[in-house]
DNA sequence: TATTGTTATACTCTATAACTATA
DNA sequence: TATAGTTATAGAGTATAACAATA
């Protein structure tokens, strides 16, 4: 004890504190660092990520289905893919139906590569959850959804 | 009702629906979105509220002291204050404790100008705050400071 | 005419490293 | 030596506009 009344560098917030978009930056800055820790030996982005689980969860999908999915724009999808398709863990194939658009498909080793992925995710994703109490990440999950838009 | 299963274009997010961290960037990036629209004509977005917040609450504060408060480098501030500065909102002082800092505050336009700014931030937050229930944002800020670092 | 993948381009955000002037 | 502000730079991420091939 020095007897002050606390340190000089206290900073206040003000209505940062109250502000849902900012708390929702920070806390997202801190699941995607936790993610780039995590995964950047893999080369997978958080970006990446959610191309693959769209890609895996409906195979034969265009580039641009996904794009939208992901509620980005198509163009963005060139560069994702073709790092994808580097790693050998996604394969464009040309779509039968429509000779403009590729199916997107996983490869074998996508597959393999898929399921060792979700499970360090999941565990990293855990290891952030430790700071949720029982139902509190449900709860999370549900209310964030309705902002998806 | 045609008597099929469903649309084939219904697309499943597997993982990516009950990961926290892809629901957070979502949800940020409707914020940030939200925000953009409700403030770009005042040239302020989310990253400089964010200083301008923290300066006006912490009158006096170095360019440092605001970055390490928001979690991001200080080179960064740089460009920050530049444009905060143009838009005469903050000022620069020389500090008379340190030659090598500046300290920074509100100008005049910026106290007047700040309380206009939060009003209509604040107006938009609530707008998408609509959808939620009574309660759920103090909760949802509750949980999401404990992701803060 | 409209759409798919693509390219070129640009803008924001962010971080690193090195410089300078102070401390 | 360490730190504050700065600069240069580079890397993601994202968006727009335009083009060729195809619908």
């Amino acid at each position: 004890m020095d007897g002050s009344t606390g340190p000089a560098d206290e900073i206040s917030f003000g209505v940062l504190g109250e502000m849902l978009g900012y708390r929702l930056r920070r806390a997202q800055l801190t699941f995607f660092n936790n993610f780039s820790t995590a995964c950047s030996d893999l080369g997978v982005s958080p970006g990446l990520f959610g191309v693959l689980v769209i890609a895996k969860e409906n195979p034969g999908l265009t580039q641009t289905a996904v794009a939208q999915a992901l509620g980005n724009d198509r163009s963005a999808m060139v560069a994702a893919v073709d790092r994808l398709e580097k790693l050998d863990l996604i394969e464009r194939r040309p779509s039968k139906k429509d000779r403009r658009s590729y199916a997107l498909y996983l490869t074998d080793h996508g597959q393999k590569f898929y399921k060792e992925l979700v499970d360090r995710v999941a565990a990293h994703e855990d290891k952030l959850c430790e700071r949720l109490k029982p139902g509190e990440k449900e709860l999370l999950l549900e209310i964030l959804s309705r902002f998806a838009s």
